[in-house]
DNA sequence: AGTATGGATGGGACCGGTCCCCGCTATCTG
DNA sequence: CAGATAGCGGGGACCGGTCCCATCCATACT
């Protein structure tokens, strides 16, 4: 079985007529040669496809180009999504993505001891981590960790490498109660996330307070409402154990807005008429079903990150501030809610 | 910065009290090294945490673990479920994935260049492509080069590294039609999938075949309807130019299914009792929607392609035909179409 | 007993880069 | 005009493995 050799570093350097120090300076774009040389060297690298090898590069100590990605499969594609977004970034600069998928943070640790933490990876981007005690699992002073859709609670000192991205609850949700607001909507619901997520606790938090602003509305909120058949039952209870029913009900995702949705259907409750539904996420199939909803925009979420993984790599160290981006969520309005609807 | 040094073969070598000829052969599990020096040397090993550096593999020529993967997005969130299978058997060999996620043929055979071309993984996957041309440019009789939910078109002689795994069609379409006919449906009409796509082409002819066998049975077959939209309108128009009607509708896939559904809705017609609606691929909405669709088994298919470049791995090469796995599309069958509804 | 046999281990070349340090040359400066 | 200086390019150690071959020793065989 012939093998059909690649074109390496020193082959390069005999035909360009230098040493390999020289092609490897032109490779890195680094100073030094003289242009006439330089031109050369390029010429003969394109000429004859080569292609520095990422395992040469890595045994010796440098930039490896690949960057690891840690995520958890989360049905509503948040994911993949991102990942395409990193992926575009990436790609720009000629690097790979090594993703493994892990459920639990067993698997988180695993990962960055076999791989990463042999250094072998530029850097480390997690996927919306629950809590930031992944990115302690994880941390090491040599390779910048980003995190993704989550931060770290404790800015902890000497944190010089952990930077994150992260979105606006607080804005979003006002800006949804807002939206309601001006419908006429005055008896507002909260189908509330998970407390122990920081998104949920943002949440929920700036749906008091928005709410509070206009002095002839009110908001309640309902716990355990995650999922869409958790939303349906503990809806349909809510709506049996009130007479007072909400005209507005804000969702903590989009499948619980479905399950909402559907069960109103199911009691004949004309949406957005009598009742306006609010989904957060903006999955693909919400704007089939028409559902309005908080836009998650996922994959800026993974250029974002990504460009501040590769700012931090090129010791761009900008002040603390600089390593925090926050996105924006739109509000994006279809038919389950209307102006002027009650 | 302290750099804080990983344990290498030469280290453990050494507190092992052996070479790293030796520590090399328990690592890569080879025989030829006596049961207590083996039980000595993995003890080290464990008590120092020790793993291979994947780069010092790569650079001696050796298998890396690291399995490429290309992909297309594709909405449907089948990319994403299948490298998540994949990635379940990559993990259970202490693999890496690397993932590149292409828009087309370009940049696949970009990626195969830059990376795979120097051998830098030790099979690649690709999921989806169009056309077996893509698998023509990676091809390398070195490594393997897997197709997920694709297969060659024309049997290549001497594609000794070719795999395939993908599903069958035919079979799931005649389900689909056994099952409608079952419901007392009758006048079938398929939206079928762009006609490049040999998916599109086995679903079109066995829904010919088997809706041939039904004596009483009609199949009408309209083109384009391939997006959600698209059905929309192809499918409104149809039924203003047809005063016959059909009673059943099968989709190419469930956005085109959610489009007919909408259209039904805005028009009246009743389903299942007037119309049934069968989707295709099962997608994460489709349960919440209640629609009939068949299965396309994402996770599966990654899990079948991943072990099917394993095997081959191996040199576990089968017959030609053990390179060849095709999966079942069962049907689920929900609130869309009804026995004895017509 | 002498030699073939084979299992267990050691030794060293090699993979393809990076990076540090050195030498050469040409220009600038006092 | 001699010496400093800076720009450019070369040489070699090193990264952490794999793999081929040599060596050693114990057992089996003629």
């Amino acid at each position: 079985m012939k093998k059909r050799r690649v074109v390496n570093l020193i082959e390069i350097a005999k035909l360009a007529g230098v040493t390999k120090s020289t092609v490897s300076r032109v490779v890195r774009r680094q100073s030094g040669v003289a242009p006439e040389t330089r031109a050369r060297v390029e010429h003969v690298i394109k000429v004859h496809h080569y292609r520095p090898s990422v395992f040469g590069r890595g045994l010796a100590g440098a930039r490896t180009g690949l960057i690891g990605v840690l995520g958890r499969w989360m049905g509503s594609g948040f994911t993949a999504e991102v990942i395409r977004g990193i992926d575009d970034e990436v790609k720009k600069r000629g690097g790979h993505l090594l993703c493994t998928f892990a459920p639990g943070i067993d698997e988180y640790v695993d990962f960055w001891r076999s791989f990463a933490g042999g250094r072998q990876v530029d850097g480390l981007i997690l996927l919306a981590p629950p809590t930031d005690i992944y990115a302690h699992a994880v941390y090491d002073e040599d390779n910048p960790v980003m995190l993704c859709a989550s931060k770290p609670l404790h800015e902890k000192k000497g944190w010089a490498t952990v930077g994150s991205v992260t979105v606006d609850n607080r804005t979003a949700m006002a800006r949804v109660v807002d939206h309601l607001a001006e419908g006429g909507y005055r008896r507002l619901l909260h189908l509330a996330g998970p407390p122990d997520i920081l998104d949920s606790q943002e949440r929920l938090e700036s749906f008091h307070n928005t709410v509070t602003r206009y002095p002839d509305m009110t908001g309640s909120v309902v716990q355990g409402a995650w999922t869409e058949v958790l939303s349906r039952s503990i809806m349909g209870e809510y709506l049996d154990t009130h007479h007072q029913w909400p005209d507005a009900v804000v969702c903590f995702n989009d499948p619980v807005a479905f399950g909402v949705l559907d069960l109103l259907k199911a009691k004949g409750v004309a949406v957005p008429q009598q009742m306006a539904v609010v989904g957060w996420d903006d999955m693909l199939f919400s704007s089939m079903a028409g559902l309005t909803t908080v836009h998650l925009p996922m994959v800026e979420l993974g250029w974002e990150v990504a460009r501040l993984l590769f700012a931090q790599l090129d010791g761009d160290r900008k002040s603390r501030s600089g390593r925090r981006v926050t996105l924006d969520m739109p509000l994006v309005v279809r038919e389950t809610s209307a102006a002027n609807a009650v």
